[in-house]
DNA sequence: TTGAAAGCGCTAACAT
DNA sequence: ATGTTAGCGCTTTCAA
């Protein structure tokens, strides 16, 4: 591929192979001359270490895989953008995948990056138990868990936001504002947002001693399509909520949609928060009140975690908690 | 990494190592017993092959590397989408970088990778001119240019959208609804998506015979920013156009609020017109009249033309032009 | 300070 | 049908 090896230069300046690695990568003793007359013949003939026979020898590949279930999903494109910036700063490089919220993909995916000896592993799982993905734990490869935790994942690497406590807050918020009827759509109860964000909702109402038909609370799946369809049937209800929070974007993109079908308005008919229903265009109106995650900073920290890791790998368990922002918008 | 290797399942098996590879590979000969034996074996100790060393060996990696001026921008996260699942398909692996629109950071990047050994690249690149580029010429990964087309990269492999006749068309289409009084907003002329864009916009009017003020034509960047603070100038003019082309989104959304701010409603008072506006919400009213570019299809097309070249490093020079799609929606 | 040699884990002649 | 051997390009003891 790359046709000039050490042994080319090696060669061509009378050294062994073994002075001119030295002298490229400054440890071990080398002659100030040598070096410079290395560095002079490695500019002049464009030699570019060859990094597979660098990761063979020393066992190490300098690369992260991330697996996300679409990569074309805002929220998941900004955490590769994080994840990739401080691979580059340390010198990494990220694979990315697509497991299109497949798990017998994932685990394929799994096994592709693993094969290919990545020094560790992001993911945004879609496997409801961990358990299956246990087989892959006595490889060194350290894991670290962003946004879905799948069940007995509680003792790895993972970085997040409280989705409980987020979800229980703006809930309290809601209710501060004077919203009592409130309902909810939110993902599936497999995947530990989904149903974190449920559980906080339902405590703040529980605190406050406020009474929640269960028909109010809806569980579909991250998707427009869902959001459209279980606004529908929640406005089907003789008796509907005042207020309603989503539990991601896209169910709020598809709710608002089927609000605006039934002509009502927003906030007057029925207020609207979100997670994560950041507007990239400004258009949108109202702006809806949304918590959203640090998609960015996720990433960034997933790997830094990783690269924590990769020096000590004795000490898995951390669970960063990041910050949630909030938006305040005119939907509410 | 993987701890259990070839030599280690051959031993258990009182076999060499060449005929477990054999009997993975499929190819050589090799006993039906043995096969069976070697395969159980390999279930049993969660055998993986170390693919760095089979890289190694045989001198190509199966991985590709893209650089994007920006992940999160939802065209280029489309576009790695599509590379990601064509290189899944063909057991190749994507390493996805992000250049901030950054030559420098650019050409550092391209230098990782090819230390990666990529079997090939696709770049969207922000360099002006390929000549910056034509160092890395003689490595045999090939390189396949999407989006922007630098300088003088002619001669490669390319898979775009014919921006000149999209902007063309769309221009010529707002002219039969009767606007004669278009301006545009586009990117820098140094790349050739801005240039081309303009180009097809001047050729349309240049063939009905319609006047154009230059000051109606604006270069800016692909930036929200650049969209709002064009457009702002161009309603400081005395004399307004009552239609405009927004050569991306960003600069659409820009300008759209720039618009706002101004009170001025679409398309009543200006009709509007962009390049990728899509509206991933379904919120955005009025729906804004879009030429797209298909994407994902422009990230799986690049990956194929690669894989081609790579069977057939003779033929570069292709050009896959790709058909934008169309949004007819109510601004204008 | 420099060189010789071994070996990372794998595949592919070539020999048996 | 299976084994032996060499070698991909690099880093790293160990000698000189």
């Amino acid at each position: 591929m790359n046709a000039v090896r050490l042994e080319d230069i090696a060669r061509e300046l009378n050294l062994s192979v073994s002075t001119v690695s030295r002298a490229l990568s400054g440890k071990g003793r080398v002659g100030e001359k040598t070096r410079a007359r290395v560095l002079d013949a490695v500019r002049e003939s464009g030699y570019r270490v060859n990094d597979v026979a660098r990761s063979l020898r020393m066992r190490t590949a300098k690369n992260v895989g991330i697996i996300v279930p679409d990569i074309s999903n805002s929220f998941f494109a900004s955490v590769i953008k994080g994840a990739q910036q401080r691979c580059r700063q340390a010198g990494y490089v990220l694979i990315v995948c697509n497991s299109d919220e497949d798990s017998t993909v994932e685990e394929e995916l799994l096994h592709t990056l693993l094969s290919k000896q990545v020094s560790g592993l992001v993911l945004a799982s879609v496997v409801e138990s961990r358990s299956i993905l246990a087989q892959y734990d006595p490889l060194k490869a350290p894991i670290v868990y962003i946004d879905n935790m799948p069940q007995g994942a509680e003792g790895y690497d993972s970085v997040a936001i409280d989705n409980r406590a987020a979800a229980r807050r703006l809930t309290l918020s809601m209710l501060d504002r004077g919203y009592s009827e409130i309902g909810m759509i939110t993902g599936p109860s497999s995947q530990s947002t989904g149903a974190l964000r449920r559980q906080g909702f339902e405590a703040a109402l529980g605190e406050r001693g406020v009474a929640h038909s269960e028909a109010w609370i809806r569980t579909g799946s991250f998707t427009m399509e869902s959001g459209y369809r279980e606004m529908r049937e929640i406005l089907k209800l003789s008796r509907r909520p005042r207020a309603m929070l989503f539990a991601n974007n896209y169910i709020a993109y598809g709710a608002m949609n089927a609000l605006r079908e039934e002509g009502l308005s927003v906030p007057g008919d029925m207020a609207v928060t979100a997670f994560d229903a950041l507007d990239l265009t400004g258009l949108i109106a109202p702006l809806i009140t949304s918590v959203n995650q640090p998609a960015q900073q996720i990433g960034s920290r997933a790997v830094e975690l990783l690269l924590d890791r990769m020096r000590n790998p004795d000490q898995a368990g951390t669970r960063v908690i990041l910050e949630p922002g909030f938006v305040d918008g005119d939907s509410w």
